[in-house]
DNA sequence: GTGAAAGCGCTAACAA
DNA sequence: TTGTTAGCGCTTTCAC
């Protein structure tokens, strides 16, 4: 069977199209009889518009690209979560896409949304993206693009983020308020500009407290950050006091802590930056300084908008900023 | 600044619409000579087609739409993942939302997904959906709808799930197998089908067991499952395992653990059911029968794909088989 | 209050 | 080998 059109519809009543799609749209001009027929008709044969010829006619898509590294990370989808709560509330459609992290597969996910028309794009760069020309190009079609979370280095774009920086001087602050001594500090791959900048702060923010001890570990996954505590915990010094960059350490970290029987937070402490679900896996439950993806979504929808109503010639960055949330850890 | 189009690269060269057309497409009819012409102006114009304009002629877009409860969702991520990766693949977008287990929100997301003329529907349904009319009308117009995990009771539709009887088999296997005596099993919603089926094969499968003490509890959030198991070992009579259907239920189980420091597998065991992420989180790692949502992905990608190429007229519920996966917690 | 007509960008049957 | 034409379903201006 073939989709109800407002040809069809205007065939069997008689009346023009024109009157039909004027009718449908509750156009003061038709009159409350014809109104009624139209609507009576239309809904009976489940009469739905035409999106394609709809976008054709007004040359404007109520649809969004979202590109993000992976679809099974818990921040992005809290991120993509939001985003997508917000768009189906003003009736746009969300088409996700997923790069791999391949600089190759983002230019190919840009070509589609181009030829798709989307009115907007919400963009989560690979770490090995060297050049946003192809992006900066969509500035042309206005297509605005809106990068989240790994975003480039280049001044003339919208990017929102978390507040790495204040984040991790609230977590140095915790460790020095609570008086710790011996810090075993696991951060993440040293080349992403996310480590780069929490790390930074988080020295910065301790640099006049020489009586504390500092240890800085890099770790790539889960398994890394479990190795590295583990070693830690077998010398005779043991840290008084873990930091976890992301969920992905933490949780490392806790399984060490589970293996060697670690108490928490009496023979040592620990906190972390997350969004706030591992933390809460554990009992006690983990101290953390929170980056939410929500809100991190929200922010981004929100100049999404404000791009969409014409003011786009602003190169702003805007970052949401972290709150400690206690769970006794530490 | 606006797209280029078929017609402008026409004009600019002086051909028709139609040779332009037919050279982008490397249609044998076009003399070398003048496709060459063709597809430098394009390249240089940055030409993508307008799908809006195709579809609309072609009556069939590269769409497909993915309904879920919940974009925060380790099992649903794989699943979507798996899915938005085979789609990609074969150059089909995927529009993903998710329904707040809201059978209203799944009705309105039905609607778009028919606006958009989508070419087929993936849907995990909430569990208060109790009419699937509006789904199978979409037969009338021959979108392919193909159910996942929370799928509807009726026959004459196409569903992929894990094969829950199977699974909760084996671990009620698991659970003779290391001579149990008193068992905590936790399930979840009761009126959910996927509780229903495992709930029953875990019973049938300890039915001639009757030196095993059974207890079943019911959790609708991770915080009941810790409460359940908070409760069961401050009693007495300490259970000897506990049976958790999710991840969810495990979660709230172990941190019920954690709290009454219960040593496993030594004071007692645990087993559950998981896609295997959560599992590896603890240590020792959990035993859990292993229900992939990429596996489950795939399978319904592949079930798409069959009804994309006209083979629609089958009524059939596929399962992917689960697999015992020994993490020592038991 | 209603209709006719043009056109969004593309494809494909038919003509030359 | 290339061009002409009609039409996909809709919106919107202009006319009556």
């Amino acid at each position: 069977m073939v989709n109800t059109t407002l040809k069809k519809i205007s065939e069997i009543l008689g009346v023009s199209i024109s009157t039909v799609s004027r009718a449908l749209k509750d156009h003061p001009d038709i009159s409350t009889e014809t109104k009624r027929k139209i609507v009576e008709l239309a809904q009976a044969l489940d009469y739905e518009p035409n999106i394609n010829a709809i976008n054709l006619r007004t040359r404007n898509s109520k649809v969004l690209g979202l590109m993000v590294p992976s679809l099974a990370n818990s921040f992005y989808d809290s991120f993509m979560s939001a985003v997508e709560a917000a768009s189906m509330k003003i009736g746009y459609a969300l088409v996700i896409m997923q790069s791999g992290d391949d600089p190759e597969v983002e230019r190919n996910i840009l070509k589609i949304y181009k030829q798709n028309r989307v009115s907007g794009i919400f963009a989560c760069l690979s770490p090995h993206t060297a050049d946003i020309e192809a992006f900066q190009k969509l500035k042309d079609l206005d297509i605005p693009v809106i990068f989240f979370d790994k975003v480039p280095q280049e001044d003339n774009c919208h990017k929102v983020c978390i507040a790495d920086e204040s984040a991790s001087e609230q977590a140095a602050r915790v460790l020095i308020a609570k008086k710790k001594k011996n810090v075993l500090a696991i951060f993440g791959n040293k080349n992403l500009s996310i480590t780069k900048s929490r790390l930074e702060a988080f020295l910065q923010t301790l640099s006049n407290h020489s009586d504390i001890k500092l240890t800085i570990g890099h770790a790539h996954s889960s398994q890394e950050a479990h190795d590295i505590t583990s070693a830690f915990f077998s010398e005779p010094q043991k840290p008084d006091a873990v930091f976890c960059m992301s969920d992905e350490i933490l949780t490392g970290a806790m399984k060490a802590f589970q293996e060697l029987k670690i108490n928490y937070p009496e023979e040592t402490g620990i906190i972390a930056m997350s969004d706030g679900y591992f933390p809460k896996l554990y009992h006690p439950e983990i101290t953390y300084i929170e980056t939410s993806g929500y809100k991190l979504g929200d922010l981004a929808f929100s100049m999404m908008m404000t791009c969409l109503n014409g003011n786009n010639n602003f190169n702003q960055k805007l970052s949401i900023d972290a709150a400690l949330v206690e769970g006794g850890s530490i």
